[in-house]
DNA sequence: CTTTTTTAGTTAGCCACCTAACTATCTGCT
DNA sequence: AGCAGATAGTTAGGTGGCTAACTAAAAAAG
């Protein structure tokens, strides 16, 4: 998250305390809203630190792991794996969607993915519009490289938690997540009162 | 957040199927924690972009909180209310320190905010290598305008959930958190196997 | 077949984050 | 008193996000 956040969380009281000023202020709300963003704010660094390590950014690392994954990969056992998504992102385009970034974004990130050697940026045959982006035989092993101690801190974070709390907790991010694009699909009438 | 998250989550067979190649996959977890930063990066867009209607930034409302909180601030009913902390932060070095970023960033927030009549920077008379940074009354009434809205967000972000289980996303929430602290404090050894 | 509209990608310029290096000032040690 | 080291703040330069404007090519409309 390009986040900056208040390290610490204001205590219950100086909410309930707020929402007598404010009265739209609902504390609980509030409070889940803040925990929501801190806890997502840290995991983030971490994990964005361990790349860091490896001289990859978040953002450089997701188009990594797009194209990878529609890459027909080489297994380590050489077992062949049916790639889950068959026809993956290739194009600038598709990539910027599928991150959830702009084009002009996208362009950034390839530029210095290819500057690094990462990846390949060839002409599309049929429309000259076109690219095609492609991850180089370093940029594979890079990546495999990389995932094990990746997901070995997605372990590490989540190790406090049983697995009936992670569903527990998937599941209420699920209805947020769900309330958020409401509001985000229903823009303008966000300052409106409730 | 500076996010750059999948749009689409891999299903979880997907993660299964993953496991399979990399044993340090642990499914459960990489499905919390791919949920958890996406729900954080949807409810991060959300007040951004109200906050953005009023022509401000999160960091820069931070900031504006930050200074609002240490303010002794006239109420709209004219009650005096007692400030949560009774001393908030002032300079730009406590100021980083609160909002968890470094001293040239908030040097470039206050920059613009100064810029933008917000905030006055003053001299300290005692120690002439500080600042004290202030709000104008403009700011003060720029923040009260636009605290309802915000709060009213928060309160529909977290509508579809009981007291119950604000609660319990919180006590979840606050788990990872501190096992994030913990990978925080012992860092260089990220990489390190279980 | 030309003209208009749409689409793919890039460029340019802004903001906010970072680290590293610098200036000015204060503090503490001898 | 004088100098070393710590501290407050800024500056410089890099990255990754954004929007808006642009080029080139394809598709659609006439």
């Amino acid at each position: 998250m390009p986040l900056l956040l208040l390290k610490d969380l204001p205590r219950y009281e100086c909410l309930l305390e707020g929402a007598k000023v404010f009265p739209e202020l609902d504390p609980s709300a509030c409070e889940a809203y803040l925990h929501l963003l801190r806890a997502g704010d840290e995991v983030f660094s971490v994990t964005e630190r361990n790349l860091a390590e490896h001289t990859i950014s978040q953002g450089r690392f997701s188009v990594l792991m797009l194209l990878w994954n529609s890459t027909q990969r080489r297994t380590n056992t050489g077992a062949a794996v049916e790639p889950c998504r068959p026809a993956g992102p290739r194009t600038p385009a598709e990539l910027a969607d599928a991150a959830g970034v702009t084009r002009a974004t996208m362009t950034g990130l390839i530029d210095t993915l290819e500057r690094d050697g990462l990846v390949r940026r060839e002409p599309d045959p049929d429309d000259r519009r076109m690219m095609s982006v492609r991850l180089t035989p370093k940029a594979e092993d890079f990546v495999a490289a990389l995932l094990p101690a990746h997901f070995r801190i997605m372990a590490r974070l989540m190790a406090p938690l049983s697995e009936t709390e992670r569903k527990t907790l998937v599941a209420l991010l699920t209805k947020i997540l769900q309330s958020a694009s409401e509001l985000t699909a229903t823009a303008p009438a966000l300052t409106a009162s409730s």
